[in-house]
RNA sequence: GGGGGAAUGUCCCGAGUGGCAAAGGGGGGGGACUGUAAAUCCCCUGCGGUAUCGCUUCGUAGGUUCGAGUCCUACUUCCCCCA
């Protein structure tokens, strides 16, 4: 799987960084990278406004192409949004429409300039969507230009489908397509943009071979294949999932004090690998930090989460939760940045139940929520545990003009009156 | 086309005898211990209420019953076997 000797600076700040599972052509690759400029993409779903911290890796290993001096092209499954991803399997797919799908695929080109450069230079980003060539084929079309170069005995053979068939788990004939789509994707960004190389999680291996197939079968051209490692934490859990929901990487769904603490939070066996894939920092720092001993690590885990703020929400951001976090955290104090829910001036001089603004305040998504959550010791006012989620708070309570209200160890909000 | 099964707490898996807000896990939340870590232990986990109270839940729609997740009918979806 590893073939140690790289000699292109890509393959080897890939390897070095733990971003390469497999690759299909490691050689060739090696020297394509090595002699010129490849270009490479990465496909994303557009079912929702943002993506999420899943989706991190994917778009770092593109900011490490183009750090390379390679040209990455970022592909947005416009079209095949429009079909419904078929591994979501049970939850009802909403129908997205058009308008939807181009809305969602604005707001994530913001999060992709954070990380990468757009423009028309030769290493610059791009962005596609998938929807401009597959929307326009026809089935009859379709079927005999690709068909012939699809075996279904083949097809069988892979995981994503030998695994449903094992389990007698039911697979459509729309899923059972969704690699060939892939594949033509492939084929066409090869054909109109010089793509050679399409990367993604370990789980798209199957689907990222067709395409690499298919490319060298028709057009007897170069194609390559890179998947990462699936992405846990030490613990085994998914990256990026969490109660709250995902991590998203656009602000308005996530604070960037939010996003700062979840890397923050990371667990120790996890920090030096966190640092090599999500920050730009060099190798033998990080190395210095991820040995750190005992709680000397917490100082590693600050500087992942701002390193990693930075990044997406820029220089203040990243400072500013930091900040907040050290007043919150560190010395038990205030800060302005942790944060905020407002509420009327007027409410607050009547009096507002505890569990009623705990809830507004998003700390219990439920007043019986609160209740317990009080009952248990976990909700503070002041600092102060406050067992009983009926009392009133009113703004005597205040102190420099806010009440500050926490849910367990973590989660801060200061209720503010406007 | 014929026959047989299955859908459960809207995160997942999963027990369920006509009296059930419904066993048990996982996951999640809180507390203790710590380092905003892991592991461990304890508590909580449908909504609302100051109470041993009310409301809403077991694929959908009806029905039987004082009472239905549990019985009957139809429908939907999925699985298996035969053709």
């Amino acid at each position: 799987m590893s073939d140690p000797a790289f000699k292109s600076d890509f393959l080897q700040t890939m390897q070095a960084r733990g971003y390469i599972h497999q690759i299909s052509h490691p050689a060739e690759l090696d020297a394509a990278a090595r002699d010129g400029t490849i270009t490479a993409y990465v496909g994303f779903d557009a079912t929702a406004s943002s993506l999420h911290v899943g989706n991190l890796i994917s778009i770092m290993m593109l900011r490490r192409l183009q750090q390379a001096g390679h040209k990455p092209v970022v592909l947005m499954g416009g079209g095949t949004t429009k079909v419904g991803d078929p591994s979501g399997k049970d939850e009802s797919r909403k129908l997205l429409t058009d308008a939807d799908i181009a809305g969602n695929i604005a707001s994530i080109r913001t999060v992709f300039e954070k990380f990468l450069t757009f423009g028309d230079g030769p290493t610059d980003a791009v962005m596609v969507n998938n929807d401009d060539w597959l929307s326009k084929l026809g089935y009859i079309e379709f079927l005999r230009e690709y068909g012939p170069h699809f075996t279904v005995n083949r097809m069988l053979t892979f995981d994503s489908v030998k695994l449903r068939l094992e389990r007698e788990q039911p697979l459509t004939f729309l899923e059972f397509n969704y690699m060939l789509m892939q594949a033509v994707d492939f084929l066409h960004l090869n054909r109109n943009r010089g793509v050679q190389l399409q990367m993604g999680g370990s789980d798209q291996w199957g689907n990222i071979i067709n395409g690499v197939e298919l490319v060298r079968r028709m057009d007897q051209k170069a194609a390559f294949a890179l998947t990462t490692p699936l992405l846990t934490t030490a613990s085994g859990a998914k990256m990026g999932k969490t109660a709250a929901g995902a991590m998203w990487l656009n602000a308005d769904m996530l604070s960037p004090y939010d996003y700062w603490q979840f890397w923050r939070n990371a667990e120790d066996a996890d920090v030096g690998r966190f640092l090599r894939l999500f920050t730009d920092l060099p190798l033998d720092e990080i190395a210095r930090l991820e040995a750190l001993p005992g709680a000397e690590i917490n100082e590693a885990k600050k500087v992942l989460a701002t390193e990693a703020t930075r990044m997406l929400h820029g220089e203040a951001e990243a400072q500013r939760a930091a900040a907040a976090a050290q007043m919150a955290f560190e010395q038990g104090g205030l800060s302005a940045d942790l944060p905020t829910h407002e509420v009327p001036a007027a409410d607050l001089t009547a009096g507002v139940q505890l569990a009623d603004l705990a809830v507004a305040a998003g700390l219990a998504g439920s007043k019986g929520e609160a209740r317990r959550l009080a009952q248990g010791g976990g909700l503070r006012v002041n600092d102060k545990a406050e067992p009983d989620a009926n009392r009133i708070i009113t703004d005597a309570e205040f102190v420099d003009g806010v009440v500050k209200l926490s849910a367990g160890k973590k989660k801060i909000v200061l209720v503010r009156p406007v």
